[in-house]
DNA sequence: CCATCATAGACAACATGGTTGTCGTTCGGT
DNA sequence: ACCGAACGACAACCATGTTGTCTATGATGG
């Protein structure tokens, strides 16, 4: 084996540097500056039913503190709005906004775009056989992520 | 196409994390707490002969402030010794110790350890196409980051 | 020889994105 | 009616980066 096992990990890093920097790049180009994968990703959990920081926390695996901080962001940037919740006086319900959704759109778009261009890059097959690796190497964690009803940690 | 190109950007994090996490827990386990990966790569640096907080910086594609923080961890924690440069009274040489040697032995047998693993995975002609794959992806963009000539950005 | 410019590093202020801990308020179950 | 659990706010802190400013030193060319 002619290459190290770091090598590997800078590999691994390069590429998803190159597809989030592009989609960084290419949302800052179409008019939503500075959105980072963390507000996305936020902002695809609150879609999907995350209508509280707390919620949202578990979901993101981080603590409701630093999920508040985006949120925040979010809510100064008109991407998320946050009103309290007539059923629960302690919550602030939160919704995606008609803006937030065209970010999540746009980035959509870009990291398909992007996909594609890999696979002109080595092959509609050799991209399948990439992904296909690297999901028997994470195993279910990235689904772990995605899962609506996440396993909540021993945050908070 | 099934998947979409963000979720082949989280496969590609996903993998990655694991890799570093894994490295990470083991050489907290063979005692060297907190070392994370740019402490690594500082120290591969240091030892390739970026001797000063400047070239660090530039090395590495961070500003001389940041660079001259991490060195300090780093001499804190015994991994990197700086002493005055008699040939010139504004530089503070900048040498890995032999402890810290000992850190960059273990970490990069973690990762070897790591790749090896993952090679019963996916079987020694996947990960030889997964890296073939990511290298046409990322393009020559790992190759400069261990460039020795380094091309000096406009940071500072 | 010396004026000028470039460089090294120290220091401060700040941004981002996390963490813990504390606290008041509200909800809900017994 | 109570008490524990949960929500969100606030503060303090950490890690890792950024600028900007400053001094000391080195290098270069007239």
């Amino acid at each position: 084996m002619s290459r190290s096992g770091a090598e590997l990990a800078l590999l691994l890093l390069g590429a998803y540097r190159r597809m989030v920097d592009e989609v960084v790049a290419g949302l800052a180009a179409q008019g939503y500056p500075d959105v980072r994968p963390v507000h996305d990703f936020a902002m695809r959990a609150i879609a999907d039913g995350a209508d509280s920081a707390s919620e949202l926390g578990r979901r993101m695996s981080v603590s409701k503190q630093a999920a508040a901080k985006t949120i925040a962001v979010l809510v100064e940037r008109g991407y998320v709005d946050r009103e309290a919740d007539p059923a629960d006086a302690r919550r602030k319900r939160l919704d995606v906004t008609p803006l937030g959704f065209e970010v999540m759109r746009a980035g959509e778009a870009l990291f398909d775009e992007l996909r594609e261009s890999f696979a002109r890059e080595i092959g509609a097959s050799g991209l399948a056989s990439l992904e296909a690796a690297l999901q028997t190497l994470v195993g279910d964690s990235v689904v772990r992520i995605e899962t609506p009803g996440w396993v909540a940690q021993e945050l908070d």
